[in-house]
DNA sequence: AGTTTCGGCGCC
DNA sequence: AAAGGGCGCCGAAACT
């Protein structure tokens, strides 16, 4: 377990670390601020179960992925032996296989490591990464995105330890509010199975109405064709059946995914205890091992509960993505309304839409995330002609998305150019793959032009430089609120894209409240320099999470 | 019997 | 009215 101690240079000050009880080594070094090591996912656990808290970090390991992306060679193995290969030329050993995390389990504390590099290998590895970093096309900002990663690792393994704070016995109040009475042998609670017995007398026979297959079937006898039992689908039917069928299967995905037996294998103690992974995906965003923590459904929200005495300080970003699009494209239009912070909607649509908000939403929403029909598609006209630059910056990454270049965050942050929009996963399922459609020199990109899968391709790109962006200042903005804490009782709970939670007592709440205004402030001038474009949160500090907002 | 994919939906 | 981005999770269905 290496780990070196990093001067504000950041050059290692030796003398180094080669094993032995890495708490003891940090405890040592009191006035050491940061240090360099493989894996935070894989040390920091450990630091903090013996009580140790850094500052900062340096992650190899994750530097390597960010670097590896931005020079365009993402399927290489991203392991620290791997880069240490690659610097040495020698064989480069693929990755391990992930393994899934189990129900409770603080998976990296005890589990057999990876390989370890003797310290003097690793600190090679570091020291061509910071060449790496000269490289890039914007190395202060390249550098500031593996420092707000590495960052972000701290926050996650730390929020890993805290938990969320979890009343079990609101939960079962809740989940027997709206499903009723379990019955033994582990079936459909009581609400569950009398909407069930509905569905089934209102086609005349029985249907299991958690089958979409049966469903559709039924429908079928009634005369009435179905493509999906989605809802929006079912809701647009004229059949007796369709509303008991749309609240069974509200009910039964709570149940399943957040019922009794989710309880039972994720709340310990008073804490929800998921995995936080930062960087877990393409974009950035983060992702969670374990108990669906980003997808609570808000009336389980219910039993989020902070401590007696104590608050829950709930942020949430306003309105983040079309700021971030304003912060990034520099559209002048856009970061003046940007650049205030009553409701962004409300003044596109004064601008654009003769002032209907929804209107505004949508098609903002629709060219970020490149919808392809409907109202948002008809309005995006109108935004095109009052924030040209806007629009144009997210069209050119869907181009460049669809021409298999590659697409970067404002910190560089690269897209892989056939990442998740499904060219691999197309390719493996046997679509056959045209070769995107070229047009023809010196003509304006218009939609039309290329394949299905460039098409989703473009989307994912158009989409991936507004969430990654965002997904960079976010990383900023918790680094900061992770510094702005540190001397308090006040701990970093949760955090959920545009959203953190912070618990603490009582009386620092106004603190919190006031540190989260200024964190986002100062993530904003990191991330984006000198920009008109405000951050505005919206705060609450409850007792319970469903009391926010 | 064990593993992967699919359909659907939760959150942003 | 009904479609675009991301992710995880579940059970069933479809495989090997």
């Amino acid at each position: 377990m290496e780990l070196a101690p990093l001067g504000p240079d950041g050059l290692p000050c030796g003398p180094v670390l080669r094993e032995g009880d890495p708490a003891e080594a940090v405890r040592g070094r009191p006035e050491v601020t940061r240090w360099v090591w493989r894996s935070t996912t894989e040390v920091y656990p450990r630091l903090l179960a013996s009580g140790v808290r850094v500052e900062r970090c340096y992650d190899i390991e994750d530097a390597e992925i960010l670097l590896l992306g931005h020079e365009g060679r993402y399927g290489e193995p991203r392991s620290a032996a791997a880069a240490l290969a690659r610097l040495r030329g020698g064989p480069v050993p693929p990755d391990p296989p992930q393994r899934a995390a189990e129900p409770g389990s603080q998976s990296s504390l005890f589990e057999p490591q990876a390989v370890q590099l003797p310290l003097t290998d690793l600190l090679a590895v570091y020291a061509d990464q910071q060449r790496r970093h000269d490289a890039t096309a914007h190395p202060d900002r390249m550098r500031l995105l593996t420092a707000a990663e590495s960052a972000g690792m701290l926050v996650a393994a730390e929020m890993n330890r805290a938990g969320l704070p979890w009343s079990a016995d609101v939960h079962r109040r809740v989940l027997h509010e709206l499903l009723g009475e379990r019955y033994a042998g582990g079936g459909e609670p009581r609400r569950l199975a009398e909407l069930a017995d509905e569905v089934s007398a209102a086609f005349g026979r029985r249907v299991r109405p958690d089958l979409p297959a049966d469903v559709v079937k039924a429908f079928a006898q009634a005369g009435i064709k179905v493509k999906s039992t989605r809802r929006w689908e079912l809701e647009s039917l004229d059949h007796p059946a369709v509303k008991p069928l749309v609240e069974y299967k509200k009910l039964y995905r709570i149940w399943v995914a957040h019922g009794w037996s989710w309880l039972q294998d994720w709340v310990r103690d008073g804490r929800f205890r998921p995995e936080f992974l930062a960087g877990g995906t393409v974009t950035g965003r983060w992702v969670t091992n374990g108990g669906g923590a980003l997808q609570i459904p808000k009336v389980i929200r219910r039993a989020v509960v902070a401590d007696p005495g104590w608050r829950l300080v709930v942020a949430d970003a306003d309105q983040m993505e079309p700021r971030v699009l304003a912060a990034i494209s520099r559209d002048p239009g856009l970061m003046e309304v940007a650049g205030r912070e009553s409701d962004l909607y409300q003044s596109v649509s004064d601008r654009a839409f003769s002032g209907d908000r929804d209107q505004a939403k949508i098609a903002v929403l629709g060219a970020v995330y490149g919808q392809t029909s409907g109202d948002g598609l008809k309005n995006l006209a109108a935004l095109r002609r009052r924030f040209p630059r806007a629009v144009a910056y997210v069209d050119d990454a869907a181009r460049a998305g669809e021409e298999g270049r590659l697409v970067r965050t404002w910190l560089g942050r690269t897209c892989p150019p056939a990442a998740g929009a499904g060219e691999d996963s197309a390719e493996e399922a046997g679509i056959p793959q045209d070769e995107p459609a070229e047009a023809p020199a010196g003509t304006e990109w218009v939609p039309g032009y290329a394949s299905t899968n460039a098409r989703a391709r473009g989307r994912f790109a158009r989409n991936f430089v507004v969430q990654g962006s965002a997904a960079d200042w976010t990383l900023l903005l918790l680094a900061a609120l992770r510094q702005a804490c540190a001397g308090m009782a006040a701990e970093l709970v949760f955090f959920q894209h545009d959203e953190v939670i912070v618990h603490c007592p009582e009386e620092e709440a106004e603190v919190v409240v006031a540190a989260i205004r200024e964190a986002a402030e100062l993530a904003g001038r990191l991330t984006f320099g000198e920009t008109p474009v405000r951050f505005p949160f919206s705060t609450a500090v409850v007792e319970c999470y469903a009391d926010a907002k």
